[in-house]
DNA sequence: AAGCAATCTTGACACTGTCTATATTGAGCG
DNA sequence: CGCTCAATATAGACAGTGTCAAGATTGCTT
């Protein structure tokens, strides 16, 4: 017999549960997001994370190699979150793709970027992807979420009279924008949050001129 | 009588020169960014620092009180580089400005943040900007560059028709923008290098539409 | 020549990632 | 039921890290 709450409760139904710990590789992910939300990623150590969930230093090693590979873990989850972000389609008027629209997504998407900071610093990183060590998940989780986004764009487009702009540049492009307001609203250097919706606003103004003014 | 080579050269004319190793503070600041720039972030320790240098492990520590104040050293310099950069008029034509001098602008920017992406990493990184440790002059060696940016999106301005834009608002989202791509590519997430000047020029056609079109 | 502050050194401590055994456990099969 | 085996967890060890404290050296100033 043992003292385990999870002996009372069949929770077998999950199929990569741990044997003894019950549910090691989940807690792991959550734990390890928590830290870099609360302290930063100096504050993420493996074995401080092993500690605060009660396991051996060693522990985590039998769920992921590395840190690295803990890290492409936590980012593989937050490109699964974005992708939620990215492919729900923002109103529509009528059935036409409106500029309102343009701003939702705009707001939706650093919206999200703040809201899971600590996830997306790990997504967007030099940490992870200068490292040449790359879980084929993540990158293909990565892969899925720009692809979606590029969909995003295609629909902007759909009305657009502006036929001297390419889709794919004018999709690197309007990236960039929201990634670099993200990631300056992120790490600190812009720290007027409330100027989010004005400069979130600005943004997809920009975009819906560049689309739809004949150059 | 000492074995040091400096001791042959008069270069008393350099104000804050050290006064044994002869020239630590000016090598440790070098040394730091030739190390982010080879072997990236993790392989920058101020151990290994102090023995390429031949000194011991704590000398640094009396030039800089941490290593994230050596740090705020390097991106204090990176700042006073970017300021050259941005402080270069584009070429006018006829004294007006064009979208030409636009497109330059925009290349240069992001030239300078590839060429020196070491540096441009810790200017605009969480690492420092988050640990709210900023030194004095480098806080303000990033504000006059950003002052400066403002000044040059001023000059853009000057002959734009478009008078629905505020001003501070274009700029921190062509800000944004410039980060962005500067990031994307610093970070190895656009690894198509090739790409850099296409999506520059689309960048900077997107800029001058925005401010030349009446909305 | 003396004193003093700037500079450099060695020693030490707690912390990190992770390798190598070793131990425990649960699941599957006879 | 009982055995086996792989999955999981553990303790021990090692090299590396930032940095504090105490002492040694140096060169400028008076």
């Amino acid at each position: 017999m043992t003292n385990s709450p999870e002996a009372l409760i069949d929770t077998t139904s999950v199929s990569d549960k741990p044997y003894h710990h019950g549910d090691l590789r989940r807690q792991i992910l959550d734990e390890a997001a928590r830290l870099l939300r609360e302290e930063g990623e100096s504050g993420l150590s493996m074995r401080k994370l092993a500690q605060n969930l009660g396991v051996s230093r060693t522990a985590p090693y039998h769920h992921f190699t590395d840190k690295q590979a803990l890290l492409c873990g936590v980012a593989e989850e937050g490109f699964r979150r974005l992708q939620e972000v990215v492919r729900t389609p923002p109103f529509v008027d009528g059935g036409e793709m409106s500029e309102a629209a343009v701003r939702l997504f705009v707001k939706r998407y650093v919206q999200f970027s703040i809201e899971n900071a600590e996830y997306y610093e790990l997504m967007f990183g030099a940490r992870l992807w200068k490292s040449q060590q790359l879980t084929d998940s993540l990158r293909s989780e990565a892969y899925d979420a720009f692809k979606a986004y590029i969909e995003q764009v295609r629909l902007w487009q759909q009305s657009m009279s502006n036929t001297d702009v390419d889709a794919l540049r004018f999709a690197q492009v309007s990236w960039s924008t929201l990634h670099g307001m993200s990631r300056l609203l992120i790490d600190g250097i812009y720290l007027d949050v409330t100027a989010i919706n004005v400069m979130s606003d600005t943004a997809a103004k920009m975009f819906w001129q560049q689309l739809h003014i004949p150059s």
